[in-house]
DNA sequence: GACGGTTCGACAACCAGGTTGTCGAACACG
DNA sequence: CGTGTTCGACAACCTGGTTGTCGAACCGTC
């Protein structure tokens, strides 16, 4: 069985976010929203969160901002987010996601959440409460820097 | 800090395997061996585990053979991987994997253990087993399902 | 008020790692 | 011997990134 290496522990991790990932996603196209992608949804989160613009969506995202052009234009092309002029600043385009980016988000937040509910009754809440901070731990202390 | 949210375990989840790979990835350059990416130990690993031809390997990581012949190409342009005839069968060539292939795997392999070992004296030993513990049974057992 | 540096978004070229589809050659077998 | 399968190769394409360059707009300073 799980054989306690470093490559595996690597594994399992890609593996759990792999599946989260495709179950959400399958459902969400289930529910009447096609063409998501994961990185969609944690952009949009990022916009609705205060990111107006696509250089600080891409600071937010810690991508390039022709990276996060490239997003924000499918979730433009999705019906998702609306790019506007800013009056104070000719060079801008406010971001503002719409009524169904704002449904999208809250159908995706809770597809996520029912995929963690139940691995909860699968090995015990407190397990994996457990499990989450301790990832939560391991990945806010020490080294494992990101990009400054 | 850990709001026990579905979508923020899953960029813990991912975020855990991208801290471990980039980290293993780095050292492995500093130590004679750059230009490895994470597919490549995974896919030596599988050769010298017996996936002796692409097509064998592909299945193997559940990729397609095209996608297996290119980390294949990859691999065998870092020399760590060479294709010889297979003497019995005129289509196949027999994938081997050289001393500098087993030198970084196992370089590699001790690099992924030494991280694991350093979040176990992070978090204890006993609950990092637990975690991965948790995790692999989480993946094993029900639905999750990989392509057929 | 003009100037220099910074920021914004756009565009192009590129790369990695996948995909599908097609192909010819070699093999396996009834 | 023919038929079906498997192997590796090749081509075209997609996704999600990258770097570099650009003009336009903004801001601070002299």
């Amino acid at each position: 069985m799980s054989e306690r290496r470093g490559a595996d522990l690597a594994l399992l991790l890609l593996g759990g976010f792999e599946a989260m990932v495709e179950e959400v996603v399958a459902e969400l196209e289930r529910r009447g929203h096609p063409g998501v992608r994961a990185a969609h949804e944690f952009a949009l989160r990022a916009i609705d969160d205060g990111a107006d613009s696509a250089a600080e969506l891409g600071r937010r995202l810690e991508v390039s901002k022709q990276a996060a052009a490239k997003t924000i234009a499918a979730l433009e092309q999705l019906g998702y987010v609306a790019r506007e002029d800013d009056p104070a600043d000719a060079r801008r385009k406010r971001l503002r996601v719409t009524d169904r980016g704002h449904e999208m988000t809250a159908i995706g937040q809770a597809l996520f959440d029912e995929v963690r509910e139940r691995w909860a009754r699968q090995i015990g809440r407190a397990e994996l409460d457990e499990l989450q901070a301790q990832l939560g731990r391991l990945l806010t202390t020490p080294s494992s820097r990101r990009r400054p």
